[in-house]
RNA sequence: GGAUGGGUUCCCGAGUGGCCAAAGGGAGCAGACUGUAAAUCUGCCGUCGCAGACUUCGGUGGUUCGAAUCCACCCCCAUCCA
């Protein structure tokens, strides 16, 4: 039911092309998926996510929890069937909101205790609470619930939540009841190559359909989250799929490949897009900003976007400056395009072994670490 | 023609003797955004500039140590009455 092909390894990159099979439908990687946190990609349609080549889109548990809550979205029928989307979904554990909203949280072993940031109310989430509420969620994917740690972080917490995490996978196993969905860990360990090396080598003991490398992208240097994924990525199983969590920015994706991994979400694709930016091969592009106000060019000449294909720079400007809804969805269709083109073309680049062609081509346009 | 209320920095609008280059909105400009508390947030927003200086509150003149604020006249605007 839940089956990962690993087809190819790139001879000049060592990135690897890989297909994923899920009850929901094949994915091939590597992938980016869209975030879609409340049973929603902000703006867009499930169509219009079909018609730009989305194969998974996240959600999130802690977010669906309180509202509307797992117990209406089961008797819907289960998350695909409530959102009309009927490719694979993955769901995040909240471990991730949990670090977010630090201000409002308490964490101990048994779980973390945490007040909602929509009224305040007190809440308890476990490793066994996040998992059953996954399971009535009922995606494809679902994650353990892990503890995130900060950039910087103390050795003495980081060495503390990367082993908390590794209890908390034991018990979210032994916790797991549905056999369709299948439960990816997640690797922490901050930035301290032993801790990373040491979580992932734990982890790839068990036999776990796929793996999350958590706690990056928090604001260290990039240079060091590429660090963490050469340490991390030879620890886990060629065969299974590997996924950095939180990322991320056009240049992230195409060096992410590179290191080894397979799988990607990030919200800044359809946050900037929602605030006027938009990505291009030749960076970013502030369609926001007046040097744009008489720019009848449409965003990317070569684009096959809805946006791209039907309307100007100065149009979706115009749009963004009269705050009318169709610029954030055009900005969003586009960004989103933008990202899994950028993985299509990624995938035949590994098939023809030409990764490295293909990204040192990608920097000389985009620029290294402008995001 | 008469009565009343008004004219403030791009717009709206507060300010009725010094704490005013002038509140607050809006618009504009720029920046941020990476497992979404985000159609959000931050900064700038009279001119030149390091300090600081200079010009500004319909116009002109006056009172005062000092005026966007008080007085006189004038010009406009709104509403009402003829």
């Amino acid at each position: 039911m839940f089956e990962f092909e690993l087809l190819h390894v790139c001879r000049q990159s060592g990135a690897r092309r890989g297909r994923l099979h899920t009850p929901h439908g094949v994915i091939e990687t590597p992938v980016f998926m869209p975030v879609g946190t409340q049973a929603s990609v902000k703006t867009l349609s499930p169509d219009e996510l079909e018609g730009l080549d989305a194969s998974i889109i996240l959600s999130n548990t802690y977010h669906l929890h309180l509202r509307p809550g797992e117990d209406l979205v089961a008797e819907a029928g289960g998350l695909h069937k409530f959102m009309r989307w009927n490719r694979p979904i993955l769901t995040d554990s909240g471990g991730f909101q949990v670090f977010s909203l630090s201000a409002l949280r308490k964490v101990r072993e048994d779980g973390v205790t945490f007040r909602s940031h929509l009224d305040g109310s007190k809440h308890f989430f476990s490793p066994e609470s996040a998992l059953a509420i996954q399971e009535q969620l009922g995606a494809d994917i679902v994650m353990q619930f892990d503890e995130c740690s900060a950039w910087p972080c103390e050795r003495e917490q980081a060495d503390r939540a990367m082993r908390r995490t590794l209890r908390w996978l034991e018990r979210s196993i032994a916790a797991k009841k549905r056999p369709d969905q299948a439960l990816f860990g997640i690797v922490q360990g901050a930035f301290y190559e032993d801790l990373r090396r040491e979580c992932a080598r734990e982890m790839a003991k068990s036999d776990l359909p796929g793996f999350g490398i958590g706690g990056l992208s928090v604001g260290e240097p990039k240079d060091i989250m590429y660090r963490m994924l050469d340490v991390v990525c030879p620890e886990l199983p060629a065969g299974k799929p590997r996924y950095l969590m939180g990322v991320g920015s056009p240049d992230c994706l195409v060096e992410g490949v590179c290191h080894g991994v397979d799988m990607f979400d990030c919200v800044l694709a359809t946050r900037v897009a929602r605030n006027g930016t938009v990505f291009t091969r030749h960076g970013r592009l502030v369609v926001r900003g007046a040097q744009y106000a008489r720019d009848f060019a449409p965003i990317e000449e070569d684009c096959d976007c809805y946006a791209c294909r039907n309307f100007s720079r100065a149009y979706i400007r115009h749009l963004l400056k009269a705050g009318e809804i169709l610029a954030l969805r055009l900005c969003s269709i586009h960004n989103l395009r933008f990202l899994t083109k950028l993985m299509q073309d990624g995938r035949r680049a590994i098939e023809e072994d030409r990764y490295l062609d293909f990204a040192e081509q990608f920097y000389a346009h985009n620029g290294r670490g402008t995001w």
